[in-house]
DNA sequence: AAAAAAC
């Protein structure tokens, strides 16, 4: 979407932009030095920072981007103008062979983001990467590395790791938008190895924040595989690493956590942050969500005081106030977007299905998978409640199914998934614990048994099932009480190139924040009636 | 509004 600007100077570099841009990062080090206290999400506000990081938010958007001061940030490639011209004035100074040679290259590195659909912005922006090894000639990957991508069947670099990847390396800042299924774990993990480079003892030198417990012990099995052959210590913040351990001495290269348990070891058991070199947000925009993990977000990126550190923002979803606070905090970061910002994966056989009332719903369910059914498949349901009533019915069919919410011990939960992933259970029925980020081989279907409570919650549900380039299908049933949110959804179904019914494009237009019903029982017969 | 996130 960018135009002209923002990439002119991608990927290039001599050596007297190097210097201007080292200028610019030492001086900005400089006032935010000055602006450690404020260094967080909520402007230095300590009382409360929910409502703090609410009313920053507004203020911010009432002044224009250009009122982010002190923090030279991501900027709009229409400030970005200026600047450009600047390097045009010094590159036409300069010999004609450079000139040539870097007009070649960016033009070169415009085609290429079309080609995969990669926007960017911000100043200078690395030069994407063409193949997996390009890591060593331009970067010194180990071949450690190498080996374990081969390995693991990563043959070409999906988009987001093309254009993430050198950003990371280059030490850049950087949040990310990509589709569900698009590899952007391994677009945070790749740079996070080859900046670490070997194991050391030396403090905590990368966190990486998931939103759920499930997500942090997948992206932490993901990591020790990459990192296989290296000597890392990668370690998960589980309950008997909190209790067993002395925090305050405590020393991992890399360190895979949820949020809140990383707060309160910052605060109870002094865990030391301050080395940190590398910190990811995965599934960002969960991480910020109002009301909810926010505040615990705030004192972890605080605790991470060391000022060269490179902070990382990913999801599939990237609303507005996440990008404003991002850019509040980040250092001449780069924005990547793969694709259209906020779409479902194109690889999604999507449908929607009327089922009438709670009753028609089961019938449904029953009758389709009497029909056919073709494990292994993902059920949403609302509310843990449901998620309990729903597994209660379907355990009398001959359907091996399973369930998880987060009622479940962290056993139960975590057998659920086991045993989802090694095909004893065929059906998983579960709330949104696991829509985000989860990462099951070959998911064929998703049915959204009820339906999803935003958008956002959409994209990532059915985004469990056609990842990394295979198909997958995708069936929201609805009644009447969901008319109402109808059309949301089946705009991001017609953008990400599925048919929709005419009549629900132009339904009203939903005004005000209207909540979803409150469901009734699963099975509008009683139990009792059953001989 | 619910879910998830600690002890």
């Amino acid at each position: 979407m960018e135009k002209g600007p923002s990439f002119l100077f991608a990927g290039v570099s001599f050596d007297k932009k190097k210097f201007a841009t080292d200028l610019a990062r030492f001086k900005e080090n400089k006032e935010s030095e000055n602006l450690a206290d404020d260094f967080s999400f909520v402007e230095g506000e300590k009382t409360d920072p929910e409502k703090a990081m609410v009313s920053f938010v507004k203020k911010r958007k009432r002044k224009s981007i250009a009122g982010v001061e002190g923090f030279n940030v991501f900027k709009s490639s229409k400030q970005l103008a200026p600047a450009v011209d600047k390097e045009k004035e010094k590159v036409e100074d300069g010999p004609s062979k450079a000139k040539k040679e870097l007009n070649k290259q960016i033009e070169r590195d415009a085609v290429f983001r079309k080609k995969y659909n990669i926007h960017v912005s911000g100043a200078n922006v690395p030069s994407p990467l063409r193949t997996f090894a390009e890591l060593s000639s331009r970067f010194g990957c180990e071949s450690y590395l190498l080996r374990n991508l081969a390995e693991h069947g990563y043959k070409e670099p999906t988009p987001i790791q093309r254009q993430a990847i050198p950003v990371l390396l280059s030490d850049r800042e950087c949040f990310a938008c990509a589709p569900t299924g698009s590899g952007k774990t391994l677009a945070f993990l790749c740079p996070m190895l080859m900046k670490l480079r070997c194991a050391s003892k030396d403090g905590i030198r990368a966190v990486i924040l998931c939103p759920t417990r499930e997500l942090a012990t997948q992206t932490t099995r993901e990591c020790k595989k990459l990192a296989k052959g290296n000597k890392f210590q990668i370690k998960l913040m589980k309950k008997e690493l909190v209790r067993s351990t002395d925090l305050s001495k405590f020393s991992c290269d890399i360190l895979i956590s949820t949020p809140l348990r990383l707060r309160l070891a910052i605060r109870r058991k002094k865990i030391d942050l301050s080395r940190v070199e590398y910190l990811v947000l995965d599934e960002a925009d969960k991480l910020f969500e109002v009301g909810n993990l926010l505040k615990h977000i705030d004192p972890v990126v605080k605790a991470c005081s060391n000022p060269s550190i490179v902070r990382s923002l990913f999801s599939a979803t990237l609303p507005d106030f996440v990008e404003e606070l991002a850019r509040s905090i980040m250092h001449d970061a780069v924005r990547v977007i793969v694709g259209r910002k906020n779409t479902a994966s194109e690889s999604i056989k999507q449908k929607l299905v009327f089922a009438g009332s709670e009753e028609g719903k089961l019938l449904a369910l029953r009758q389709s998978f009497a029909e056919s059914l073709n494990p292994p498949v993902l059920i949403f349901v609302q509310s843990k409640d449901r998620a309990k009533e729903l597994y209660g019915e379907l355990a009398f069919d001959d359907i091996r199914a399973g369930v998880i919410h987060s009622d479940l011990s962290q056993t139960q939960r975590e057998n659920a998934v086991d045993d989802f992933r090694a095909g004893k259970t065929w059906v998983l029925i579960a709330t949104d614990v696991i829509a985000r980020g989860m990462d099951f081989k070959g998911v064929n279907c998703v049915i959204n048994y009820d339906f999803p409570d935003s958008g956002a919650a959409y994209i990532h549900r059915i985004g469990r099932t056609g990842r990394a380039g295979r198909s997958g299908e995708a069936i929201t049933l609805y009644t009447e009480d969901d008319i109402p949110f109808l059309r949301n959804i089946a705009n991001l179904m017609k953008a990400s190139g599925c048919e929709v019914p005419s009549w629900i494009l132009t339904l009203p237009k939903l005004k005000g924040k209207k909540h979803r019903p409150r469901r009734e029982s699963i099975s509008t017969k009683p139990k009792d009636d059953e001989e």
